[in-house]
RNA sequence: GCCCGAGUAGCUCAGCCGGUAGAGCAGCUCAUUCGUAAUGAGCAGGUCAGGGGUUCGAGUCCCCUCUCGGGCUCCA
């Protein structure tokens, strides 16, 4: 190759034509026309990477921004970076404007016109004085070369600009449209066209809520029509899932206005699926060494003075009710209450470690905006435990009670795990040995446990470092699930103490640890992952039997109570509609077994088994035999608690 | 909390330019008694989220409140 020749002059004749839309030299995005030079190290990105998709989304957030600027006469616009699964731009329209649904459709068209045209996207780089003068009509832009001249560019602006030469770099379409860009983008606007806009939405100018809102639309681009496609089915699924839509349809729970926003009850199956998670979380924790509690909902002020919620978190609270002269508030955690547990008595390094286990139910002020079906709610139950132990055996108890944490997801058909170490933030107490003894701890149990995990810098509480466990659904979604905290700040708060072997008070160390986080949202999380069919020992349901007529109803109500002496949760059917109806109904709920009977069934003693997900029924399976299966597959999962 | 959108029967939704509310499913009743995803007929079901306003007249237009949805912010 000549020295000076471009990029795309590499491609001619190859195979990775078609699908480069863009350079790596040297380890820095390129645009195709960018010229080489003799040993620069390159390597071609291909549209159906993940690099190449966010090129190809951020050139059409560009393709956006011209079609508003097109479209809306006077429109300033902030930034456009490429996101998961797309873009988006936010502007701010003239008059104070907002998008309409209507816009949306009348944008995307115009993106369409200016992706036929083909427009190529040219590079051009200017000093930061000759940038603040192009954009002079856009205060946005301004702002962001403002900081770039005093090198204080933060994470959402390195689409916008370069940070790699002195001035700043912009893109120019060949229709006179300009734009703020680091790039790289794809040669044309030709190359684009696989988009969707999906929707419009407020957004404050650099996330700050100070700050006033802009107008913000969001799309999705991929690099061909079947990636579009597939994507917008993946959609669908979620939506499918979505637990509210399933919570109604399955007679779960609701959340009756009369009560209050965020504030779900409650019915019989949905009571029931509770129960049995509760349950089996419970019996779970008196197997591995926890001891149960119970405590009030409300406390007066002094204890929550004391813990310091109200201090740093009285926003977050309920507000006080006036009662005798004292303000009681609705608890928001349950610690201060388990502490007042372990106080009641003088504690001795026998008793010790000391795990308090119970489902504490809190009351925390969620902004309106913020609810989102039984995921964020403003009364939650927690599945909250507050180990107290010596500090030599902290390292220890962390690594055990997080093999126990990952053992009970999996029980619940959880697999896929990635955990988070948050260490210390700048603004924060305590002492640094405490500090790092604390999270080596955490470090050592996550190294054990051999999940994979990544440190999250100064991302842990004020008051300690801690584990947050993520897992990923059958849909491929992440959810933060377990928490696991060392706390230093509320044994020196609370002032405990235990009495060590040499007879010298000494302080304990306390661990926060909450499993399923919130009952509520873990029952969210598996009515998603499941698609509202719950596995067998979960579901409301586990067996309908449908006799095909009234006269062998009997037959029927026998089996019935046979499978029920057995444990199991069975409902009956009964003929006064027509079998294929009733199977219908019995799929649509979700249930694991459908038992058809008719005659042949009372004559041998069998039963037709139709098992959820099964193309074809099983018919003549003697009750023996199903009966079996039945157990089986409807037991409680067994806990793995093999120390680790 | 902020921006945008929505709220009509238990559920899903229709209802045009303002003229007094409609379907399917679910429910109830009757008939049907059936072998693996919808039997038929009939009946009942509504303060059109709530309040205020404009109008001869409001589900429809305007204002306020509540709730929900999508985002933003927040999640100690």
């Amino acid at each position: 190759m000549p020295d000076g020749a471009v990029g795309a002059e590499l491609l001619v004749g190859r195979r990775e034509r078609s699908s480069t839309i863009a350079l790596v030299v040297n380890g820095i995005e390129r645009d195709l026309s960018w010229p080489l030079s003799d040993g620069d190290q390159i390597e071609f990105v291909d549209s159906s990477t993940e690099r190449g998709r966010a090129i190809l989304r951020h050139s059409t957030s560009h393709v956006l921004a011209q079609a508003v600027t097109d479209l809306f006469p006077g429109a300033k616009f902030a930034i456009g970076p490429p996101i998961q699964d797309g873009f988006y731009y936010d502007f701010d329209l003239p008059d104070g404007r907002h998008f309409e649904p209507e816009d949306l459709v009348r944008i995307e068209a115009r993106m369409r016109e200016i992706m036929k045209e083909g427009q190529s996207f040219v590079r051009e780089e200017l000093s930061s004085e000759e940038g603040k003068r192009l954009f002079a009509e856009q205060p946005y832009k301004v702002e962001i070369i403002e900081r770039v001249e005093r090198s204080d560019i933060e994470e959402d602006d390195v689409n916008e600009v370069g940070q790699d030469e002195g001035g700043v770099s912009v893109y120019r379409n060949s229709s006179g449209f300009v734009d703020l860009c680091r790039g790289p983008h794809v040669p044309t606007t030709s190359v684009l066209g696989h988009f969707q806009l999906m929707r419009t939405a407020g957004a404050y100018w650099r996330g700050d809520e100070r700050n006033p809102q802009l107008q913000r639309i969001y799309g999705t681009a991929w690099e061909s029509k079947d990636a579009l496609k597939q994507h917008l089915l993946r959609l669908a699924e979620a939506e499918r899932r979505d637990h509210r839509r399933l919570g109604v349809e399955l007679d779960l729970f609701h959340f009756p206005p009369e009560i209050g926003s965020g504030l779900p009850v409650f019915h019989p199956k949905g009571a029931l699926v509770r129960y049995l998670m509760e349950e089996f979380s419970r019996q779970s924790h008196l197997k591995a060494g926890y001891q149960l509690a119970w405590t009030p909902h409300v406390a007066k002020s002094t204890l929550f003075e004391i813990s310091g919620h109200l201090g740093w978190y009285r926003d977050g609270m309920f507000p006080a009710m006036e009662l005798e002269g004292a303000a009681y508030y609705m608890k928001p955690m349950n610690c201060p209450m388990h502490i007042l547990i372990y106080k009641s008595q003088a504690r001795s390094y026998r008793d010790l470690p000391l795990r308090l286990f119970e489902f504490g139910t809190v009351y925390r002020y969620e902004r309106s905006g913020a609810l989102h079906g039984l995921a964020r709610v403003r009364g939650l139950t927690q599945d909250d435990s507050h180990i107290f132990c010596p500090p030599e055996r902290l390292a220890e108890e962390i690594a055990s009670l997080l093999h126990f944490v990952l053992s009970l997801l999996r029980a619940f058909g959880l697999n896929e795990f990635e955990a988070e170490l948050a260490t210390r933030p700048e603004k924060s107490v305590g002492e640094d040995a405490e500090w790092e003894l604390a999270t080596d701890a955490l470090r050592r149990a996550l190294d054990r446990s051999g999940i994979p995990y990544v440190v999250a810098e100064g991302e842990g509480a004020f008051y300690a470092p801690k584990i947050d466990v993520h897992l990923t659904d059958a849909i491929g979604r992440r959810w933060q699930v377990s928490t696991l905290q060392v706390d230093l700040q509320l044994p020196q708060r609370f002032d405990m103490s235990f009495n060590d072997a040499s007879n010298a008070k000494t302080r304990p160390y306390m661990i926060h640890r909450a499993l399923f986080g919130s009952v509520e949202r873990f029952m969210a999380i598996l009515i998603e992952h499941y698609a509202g069919a719950f596995p067998d020992w979960l579901s409301p349901v586990q067996v309908k039997i449908l006799p095909v007529k009234e006269e062998v109803a009997e037959y029927g109500s026998k089996l019935a109570d046979r499978l029920r002496a057995g444990g199991c949760r069975v409902e009956i059917s009964e003929a006064n509609e027509p079998l294929g109806a009733r199977i219908r109904r019995a799929k649509m709920e979700k249930i694991p077994y459908i038992l058809v009977v008719g005659e042949d069934d009372v004559a041998n003693g069998t039963v037709g088994v139709n098992r959820r997900g099964a193309d074809h029924p099983d018919r003549d399976v003697p009750i023996d035999r199903f009966e079996a299966e039945l157990l089986k597959t409807c037991a409680t999962p067994v806990l793995d608690l093999g120390h680790s």
